[in-house]
DNA sequence: AGCGGTCAAGTTGAT
DNA sequence: ATCAACTTGACCGCT
């Protein structure tokens, strides 16, 4: 069964997940502060809950958590716990409401930190600011119930071995519902799956392919050998990753996403019967990217359900 | 109401 | 030495 998978927003769909900036929020005084950032995590788990009612009634059975939906959450400044929020209780219960319509209707949800988030570094500065990122987006993920947090390898700091190496080191420092979730992906300008595959599969760090990162870097592997191997690395459905390049793989730089998948750019070994998959869709048209390779999917291969 | 410039965080590579 | 690109909007503050 192949599940799709939502990327954080709509194209079409009225639901916005709400934020603002640190710098409009840092002259207020903290009741306000904390006013208005109760007010965008109450709308944001609103919009979480409408948003996988969206995904369950169309066969979406994957969708991805932005990271800002509890804006400034860990900001040096501006930082604050549920909690503390006017109303914190309200919220914390909205967020766990999304959690049990995920676990009844079978739906998958994850989090993406982004490139700020690094366990390579070799700043022990940068690497406590992530960790204690991955300890906020792990205690969100208990509370809805995801079981992803995928980052990147992070930079190479001119020596890929000794940065993939501290990335190691760095694992025994995850707390367990971090580790429980931390997955690593390669990505389209340093780590590529031939990179990452070996830490992965000595570690159980479970190895998020993207087909199009690796299609953009090549490293001498096959789809279907790199495939197969980051089966290996998982102990439950793996998670997978899938664009199409905005100007063809001709053009000039297909790194850029299409608004749509192309059917052709999906792996054929992806539709191999048995394969159970979540292949999440980078495409700028959302879940009308979705919505559509769903239907050019249909008759090669079986679909998460949609529900009637 | 509409517009353009800006946005917490790190790293790389183009200029 | 500086700055855009990462994913790419959404938001802010000005008119």
């Amino acid at each position: 069964m192949i599940r799709l998978g939502l990327c954080c927003i709509f194209r079409e769909q009225p639901i916005k997940f709400r934020r603002k900036t640190a710098k409009s929020m840092l002259g207020l005084p903290r009741s306000e502060q904390l006013g208005v950032l109760a007010s965008l995590c109450r709308l944001n788990a609103g919009a979480l809950q409408q948003a996988l009612r969206y995904c369950q009634a169309h066969g979406i059975g994957d969708f991805r958590i932005n990271s800002q939906i509890l804006p400034l959450y860990t900001h040096p400044q501006l930082g604050y716990r549920l909690e503390e929020l006017p109303g914190g209780e309200e919220i914390i219960a909205a967020f766990a409401r999304c959690g049990t319509f995920c676990r009844d209707h079978g739906l998958r949800t994850s989090f993406h930190p982004d490139q700020f988030i690094l366990l390579s570094s070799p700043s022990e500065e940068v690497t406590q600011r992530s960790i204690a990122e991955l300890n906020y987006q792990a205690e969100l993920a208990e509370l809805v119930a995801a079981d992803v947090i995928n980052i990147h390898g992070g930079g190479a700091y001119g020596d890929k071995e000794q940065a993939l190496a501290r990335l190691t080191r760095r694992l025994q420092r995850l707390r367990p519902q971090v580790r429980a979730r931390l997955c690593l992906e390669n990505d389209d300008r340093i780590y590529t799956p031939r990179d990452l595959l070996p830490l992965c599969l000595a570690e159980g760090v479970p190895f998020v392919y993207d087909v199009h990162h690796h299609r953009c870097l090549p490293d001498g592997m096959e789809v279907a050998e790199v495939t197969e191997s980051a089966r290996r690395t998982w102990d439950r459905e793996p998670l997978f990753h899938l664009s199409s390049p905005r100007d063809g793989w001709n053009g000039k730089n297909p790194c850029f996403h299409h608004d749509f998948i192309d059917p052709a750019d999906f792996p054929a070994v992806w539709l191999e019967p048995g394969l159970d998959l979540s292949v999440e869709v980078e495409a700028k048209a959302k879940e009308l990217a979705v919505n559509r390779l769903r239907k050019d999917l249909a008759d090669r291969v079986v679909l998460f359900p949609d529900g009637e």
